[in-house]
DNA sequence: GAGCTTGGAATGAACATTCACTCAGTTTAC
DNA sequence: GTAAACTGAGTGAATGTTCATTCCAAGCTC
C-alpha cells in the first residue's frame, strides 16, 4: 500500500549544483549506507543512521537524494552500471578476438573471468541486489532486472558463437548463460557456503572448469538417461556402475 | 514442529485456547500473509493488510501470533520443516538404491530430480527465506543455514560416492554441491530470467544435463587450458577452433 | 423451548512509537 | 556580501500492538 509513493517533483530550492560536489556527496553517502543496509538491511536502517555515519545532518542527504529509496537504487544501478561498463570494454576486446580467430573457448573463459572479477568487486553490491530489489518502486525495478538481462545476452552471443563455430554442443542457449550468471553470482551470494574458498581465484579456477562443463554438457546426449528413470525402475541396470 | 516454536508469555488475555482452531487460523493468516510478503515485501506489508486478506480484523490477528515477526517465522520454519521432511524420506530411498547396486549417475539424477521438485513445491518459501533471512533473530539464521547445509551435505555425499565408484572424476566436491544446490535454486530464486520455461518439467530435463556436465568437469584436465591465458597473449593459438 | 448465563473469540478505535521528509534559520567559502 | 550548503527540530503519516467492548453459540434452569 504505501509502497505507492508519490513522488514529487523536487522543488527544494537547497539543493547541490556544483556537479562534481554532487557525485563526491552521493559516494560517499551511498558508500554509508551500503554498509548499514547490509549489516542491518534496508529497512532497519534509517536516514539518520545514514547521515550521522556519513558525517552529514539528516537535512543534507536531502540535498543529495530526494528520497532513502534513491539511495537504494544508486547503489544498485551504480553497481550495474559499473558491471556493464566493463562489459562494453570487453565487448571490444571480444570483437577483436573473433577477428584473430581466437577459439570460442578461450573467448568464453576470458569473458567469465572477466565477469567474475567485476562480480567480486562489486560483491556487496549484488548481495544488496538480492535482498532488496524488493524495495524499488515497479519502474525501477523493471529497469535493473533489464539490465540484469543485457548482460545475460552477452553471455548468449557467446555461447552461440561457440555453437555456431562447432565447439559446444547445440543446446538452451538461455539456460546455459543463465546458470553461468547464477554461479559466478553465488561467490557474492552465497558466500558463506563458501568459506573453504578465501580468495576469488581459488574458486574462480575450479569455477571456469565447471563452467566448460556446462558448456560442452548435451542434452540430447543425456536425454536417454534421464528418460530411463522415468519408469518405475530408474535403476539404470543397463549401465555399468565403473 | 509445533512444540517446536517456542511461545512466548502470552499476556493477551484473549487468546484463541482450541488448538484445532488455532492451527487452522496461524495457517489461514501465514497463506495471506505468504502471498502479500512476496509481493511487497515484508516490511512493505502491514499487519493490516495481512489481516484483510485473511478475512478477519487486525485484533484477531494477534490472537492468533504473538507479533508480525511470528508469522514470518512460522512462514520460513514451516517451509523448512517439510524441506527436511522430504530430505529424510529421500535419504532412506538413496541408501536402499546404493544397496540394490543403482549407478551413481541414476542415484544422482534421481536424487537431484527430487531435489527440484522440493525446490518447486516450496519455491515462495525459498525466496521469502532469501530476502529476509535478514530479519531472523541470530539463532534462527544460523538454524536455518545449518538446514541448508545438511542438504548440501548429502549431494556431497552422492558425488563421493561416484567419484569411489569411478563414475565422475575427482574435484571439488564441495564446490561442485554448491552448484547443484545454487542451481536448482535458482529456479524459484531467479524466476523471472526462466520465464520462457513455463513448468519446472522443462527446466528440469536441461538442467540435469547441466548438473552431469558439472559432475563430468575435469579440473585437471581444464586447468592447463585455463592457465595458458593467464599470460597476456591469451589466445590459444594451440587449439583448434572446431 | 424461552430466557438467562457464560466465556471464548472477534473487533477496531486508540495509543505510542518510528521514520522519512521539510524548511526556516545558520554557517561556510569565496 | 551573498549564494551555496548545512542544520536539526518539527511534521504528518504510517505502523505494530493493545484492550475495552461486542458478538455469539453452547450450556443451564425452569
Amino acid at each position: 500500500m504505501k509502497s505507492q509513493v508519490l513522488r514529487k517533483k523536487r522543488k527544494s530550492p537547497s539543493q547541490v549544483t556544483d556537479e562534481k560536489r554532487l557525485q563526491e556527496g552521493q559516494e560517499r553517502i551511498a558508500a554509508a549506507a551500503l554498509n548499514l543496509f547490509l549489516q542491518n538491511g534496508y529497512h532497519n536502517t534509517s536516514v539518520r543512521e545514514v547521515a550521522q555515519k556519513a558525517g552529514l545532518s539528516v537535512g543534507s542527504v536531502f540535498n543529495y537524494f530526494t528520497s532513502k529509496e534513491e539511495i537504494l537504487f544508486f547503489l544498485l544501478s551504480s553497481g550495474q552500471v559499473r558491471a556493464e561498463a566493463g562489459f562494453q570494454k570487453q565487448r571490444a576486446e571480444f570483437e577483436r578476438l573473433k577477428q584473430d580467430g581466437a577459439s570460442p573457448r578461450a573467448l568464453f573463459l576470458r569473458a567469465y573471468e572477466r565477469y567474475a572479477v567485476l562480480t567480486d568487486e562489486l560483491r556487496r553490491n549484488t548481495v544488496l541486489a538480492y535482498q532488496e530489489t524488493k524495495s524499488l518502486t515497479l519502474a525501477e525495478r523493471k529497469r535493473f532486472l533489464e539490465g540484469e538481462e543485457r548482460i545475460q545476452h552477452f553471455f548468449e552471443e557467446i555461447i552461440a558463437y561457440g555453437i555456431a563455430q562447432g565447439a559446444f554442443p547445440a543446446g538452451n542457449i538461455r539456460l546455459k548463460a543463465h546458470c553461468l550468471l547464477v554461479l559466478a553470482q553465488s561467490w557474492a551470494v552465497r558466500h558463506w557456503a563458501l568459506s573453504s574458498f578465501t580468495k576469488l581465484d581459488e574458486y574462480l579456477k575450479p569455477l571456469q572448469s565447471i563452467a566448460l562443463g556446462i558448456l560442452e554438457s548435451d542434452s540430447q546426449q543425456t536425454s536417454a538417461l534421464v528418460a530411463a528413470q522415468d519408469g518405475k525402475g530408474f535403476v539404470l541396470s543397463r549401465e555399468l556402475t565403473s
